[in-house]
Parts: structure tokens; C-alpha cells; sequence
DNA sequence: TGCAAAAAGTTGCAAATGCAACATTTGATA
DNA sequence: TATCAAATGTTGCATTTGCAACTTTTTGCA
């Protein structure tokens, strides 16, 4: 996966900090990001450990809206109307996030310099990634039994690992979450998809027959 | 919207097209313009026009994956796994695509000129948009309710349009499509919503108490 | 290695949803 | 303006799902 500042030495890394505004900051587990950002106009890069970004309805319930890693962006920009109050950025472990004014990359003075040109386009290589994966998310979610959006993840996962023989990247649990069902239900429908010989589980191997 | 070619002369965006081993083709409506294009490394633009990405699953069930219109931006780097066999992208109108190759948007050679420049950032604004939209879409798809789901698309199309009493964009049948449910049930469940006091609609006029 | 917390798995039941098969209204156009 | 297709709206019913309340298993770590 491609970083941010890949190709482009410290010294310009210091250099694209000052232009876009740029600052480092450390965050320690479970800390709500929100209350620490500019929510209008910064991006977030995820320099190390993991959020989630959650969203809690007047009822209490809680989405998932998203889950991001090393060097995934987020921001006001890309969410727009999902960072609203109800929404929540939690880290999941100890977290360094860089935020950078995103009005400075329109309109940078070094717009012209090599590192600039690498750093923009490090920037596009991130977002097409993150597009493909929310693509892939929409695909499942779009699916209208829990049945088709499992068979559809799987077959996902399938394609990406080459092979019938998958192993999950996170638990049921956290599956059930990502395709949005309740959990226990997920687990009874993949019961009946082992009695029907669909596929083959424990725990987070399965071989699909399909 | 901003267009992929804004603040670029006529005269540079042939240079781009030449840079990207860029071609319009034009198409009619109906046309499936997956058997034109080249899967692993070219991006399509919309010139005019629009598309619909539709999947057709196993037992014939076709799901509406994405929608796209003047300036949005389509290909197998952003879809990847998607746009599998399955799936097919079908014009709705007469339309006009721009393919350029991707690859060459990193070792292009003309890096340093401003056009070039211009090119990419117009790129990224547009990506970004597409990213909001598909982060609002997933935000949608997410909640598991028929009712949660339009509540939630109301409250997005509310704070667009300024106001409690929104338009939709399209018509219910589509919107059905949008949120992914069946048509029947959400009209059902609209009835209910206008039931107990908490919109009122007709056809695309819709207020909200909420 | 033992213990607590998280994850996995089960089940009954009420509620939500999809589906099919209609009737009615709207809208485009010949 | 007559006509046909698309969109809207309705309803009964079987299926799927979420939810709650459990038990059992696994896992991290003191």
C-alpha cells in the first residue's frame, strides 16, 4: 500500500508540512479524533495505528460507517454531510494523525516542485484504493439477504486471496458489522451454508464450494 | 461540478489527451460500453451524457451499483473486483467518454507543466466528490431499516437543499433502487411515515417533521 | 497457567421485508 | 387528444431478519 510521503525525502516532507499547514498529532486509545480537528477544511492521514468512524442515531443504535488504517484519509472533504454531530472518530489504538489544510492544495506556492507532483499523485494512488474498497462495501450492502451479501464478500475475498480457501481479515463479529447485520443472524445463515454444502467454516477459514 | 478539463485551453488538453493516449467515443443510448473498453488500465470520463453500473447476479437479479453523470469518473482501478463479468455499464442516453490510460498519469512526461498540473488537481476535486457521494450512499445502506434508510436520505438531501422541505432528484421507483429495497416495501413504509405525522410527501415534494 | 473479556454460537419470537399480483395515475408522443 | 408505457400505489402472505437472552469457546495477558 502506498504512503503518503512515499518517495519524497524528510527534508521535503518538512517542506509540504509547512505549506499545507500541516501537524502531527498523537492520540492515545480511544479518543473521539472529532473534538481535535478543523472539521471544515483539514484532511486526516493516518500515519500509524487505526480508527473507526461511527455513527450513533437518536436511538443509540451505532453504524459502522467506516474503518481506516496506516495511511488512510479522512475528512470533512471526503464525508461531507456524514461528519455531522452524531458521528464519531474513535481511535483503536495509539494513533498519529497528520492533518493538512486541504484549500493549500489548490492553491500551493511550490506547486511546481518534484515533490509537490509526488505528493499529489501519492495522494491520488490513496483515494482510488480507498474507492475501489468502498466500492467493493457498496456492492455487498446493495445485496438484499444476508445470504447474497456473504456470498458476495466471499466472493470478493476469494478473487483478492486466488483462491476457494479464504481467511476472513477480522472476526464474525466485525464481519457482521462491515456488511451491517446483526450478528447472530449472520452466523445462522452461515450454518445453513455449510448444511447446504456452500461452503466450508471455522472460526476465519472457509473453502467455498460454489 | 468541476469538469476534468476546467482552466485548461483547448490547445493543452489536446497536449493531455496525447500525454494519456486519451480517445472520445461516442456512444448511444443502450449501449453496453463494457466491450469497448480496456479493463486493466483505463479510466472513462463522461463528457455529456450518463451511465448506469448494473450487476446481474447468478439467478438474474440485477443490482444498481452506481449511477454516473456529466463528469464522473469510471474504470477497472476504481471498481476493480466489481467490474467482474457480472457487471455491465449501460448507457441511458447518448454519451460521450473520454478513455484515458492510467498508467501515464504517473510517468507522464510533461509533469511540470501547469496544465498537467491543473489536470491532476481537477482530477482529485472530482474524485473527492465521488468519494462524499459513495460515503453518503454507504452511510444509507448501512442502516437496517427501510425506514432508517429514507430518514437518513432525507436528512442528507435536507441539509443539501437548505431546507425541511427537500425535492427529490429522481423519481421513487429509483430512489427504491438507490437505497437498495424493494419498491413496494418503501412505498408502504412512506405511508406509514405520512401516517404518523412525519413527513408529508407527494410523489417529489417531501417535508419533513422531524 | 489461570482468569476475565471478547468472540462464537444457539434459539424463540415478533417485526420487517420481499415478492407477486394487482389497480390506478401520470406522462410522453404519435 | 387518444394511447401506451412507465411510475405510483395497494395488499396478502411467506420468508427473512433483528433482537434478546442465553451457553460455550477462544483469546489476550497478568
Amino acid at each position: 500500500m502506498k504512503n503518503l510521503f512515499e518517495n519524497i525525502s524528510l527534508k521535503n516532507k518538512e517542506k509540504l508540512f509547512k505549506i499545507f499547514r500541516a501537524s502531527t498529532v498523537k492520540f492515545t486509545k480511544g479518543i473521539n479524533i472529532i473534538d481535535y480537528m478543523d472539521r471544515t477544511n483539514s484532511i486526516g492521514i493516518i500515519d500509524t495505528g487505526s480508527i473507526d468512524i461511527i455513527q450513533t442515531d437518536y436511538d443509540g443504535n451505532e453504524t459502522l460507517i467506516d474503518e481506516l488504517k496506516e495511511n488512510d484519509i479522512f475528512g470533512s472533504t471526503i464525508y461531507s454531510i456524514v461528519l455531522s454531530d452524531e458521528c464519531s472518530i474513535i481511535t483503536k489504538d495509539n494513533t498519529n494523525v497528520t492533518f493538512i489544510d486541504y484549500r493549500e492544495i489548490e492553491n500551493a506556492e511550490f506547486i511546481k516542485s518534484d515533490f509537490y507532483i509526488t505528493f499529489v499523485q501519492n495522494l491520488l494512488a490513496i483515494i482510488f484504493e480507498q474507492m475501489s474498497f468502498k466500492n467493493k462495501r457498496i456492492d455487498i450492502l446493495t445485496k438484499k439477504t444476508i445470504r447474497n451479501k456473504l456470498l458476495t464478500y466471499f466472493k470478493q475475498l476469494s478473487k483478492e486471496q486466488g483462491s476457494k480457501s479464504i481467511t476472513l481479515p477480522f472476526s464474525l463479529s466485525h464481519l457482521a458489522r462491515f456488511i451491517s447485520v446483526d450478528r447472530s443472524a449472520m452466523i445462522r445463515e452461515i450454518k445453513y451454508l455449510k448444511e447446504e454444502g456452500m461452503i466450508d467454516q471455522k472460526t476465519k477459514k472457509i473453502r467455498l464450494y460454489y
